[in-house]
DNA sequence: CAATTAATAGGAATGATTCCTATTTAATAA
DNA sequence: TTATTAAATAGGAATCATTCCTATTAATTG
């Protein structure tokens, strides 16, 4: 992979939010400091950077989020604020379990918790 | 929510299979009964049998299943055949969790496992 | 049966994402 | 440094699942 400034600069972003932007998001961002970058390159660089396990990808309401947290973790969702929280249950437990009961190999957990954060009680 | 033809044959056949269809698979089928029903009314009637607590949704790669299976449960996906293996595991466990630890209130849990099935090892 | 209004067919619109292509640019070697 | 070459880009078209629009049809009810 070859260097480019875009991508760079797109990696920097991701690493330095921890809302899980969209891509849209992201090319908003970009743009401040790259005014002409196209939101195909955006894409093309997240993609890039998750196939290189630079970045993680998670699918919230059909839409990709981008994650620099690549560590085995879920996420909270509050249906009121629409916040996405961070969390790390049981993924031990469960690829064990998966793996005695359904004799199943684990790649990878993804857990959505849809709920009401602590904000609104 | 009156009577249709075409909402009880999509009912039928989403109750009908075990495989989690897609809207377009659906699609196909009644066009066998009703051969001029449009994309549109199977689309709409899924989501009022949805709304009705008579189906449920899940996403699986960005694109919407229908599944009659309304118990809290999980799905195993398997990367090799596709295969999506409907599972039952920690619901409650995590559901107390997340509270205690969190402080919230869970609606629903939404797990899917990714990795290789027995058929393939 | 007649009136009312939800539901339908058919197709256009939407929105996230991918794809296409001429041009630019990073990397490398002379 | 300059020339070469292949990867990356900008810009926009294309794709695809899903939703929306509207004139027409059909279920319900008195």
């Amino acid at each position: 992979m070859r260097y480019s400034h875009q991508r760079e600069k797109i990696k920097e972003i991701v690493y330095n939010t921890n809302s899980h932007p969209t891509a849209d998001w992201i090319f908003e961002m970009v743009q401040r400091s790259i005014p002409n970058i196209s939101l195909g390159t955006v894409y093309r660089n997240l993609k890039q950077l998750e196939e290189a396990g630079i970045i993680r990808t998670i699918m919230v309401d059909a839409i990709a989020r981008y994650d620099w947290n690549k560590e085995p973790h879920d996420h909270l969702k509050c249906k009121v604020c629409g916040d996405l929280i961070d969390v790390h249950l049981f993924e031990d437990d469960i690829q064990e379990t998966v793996l005695k009961k359904y004799k199943f190999e684990v790649d990878d957990v993804e857990m959505t918790i849809i709920g009401t954060c602590h904000k609104h009680t």
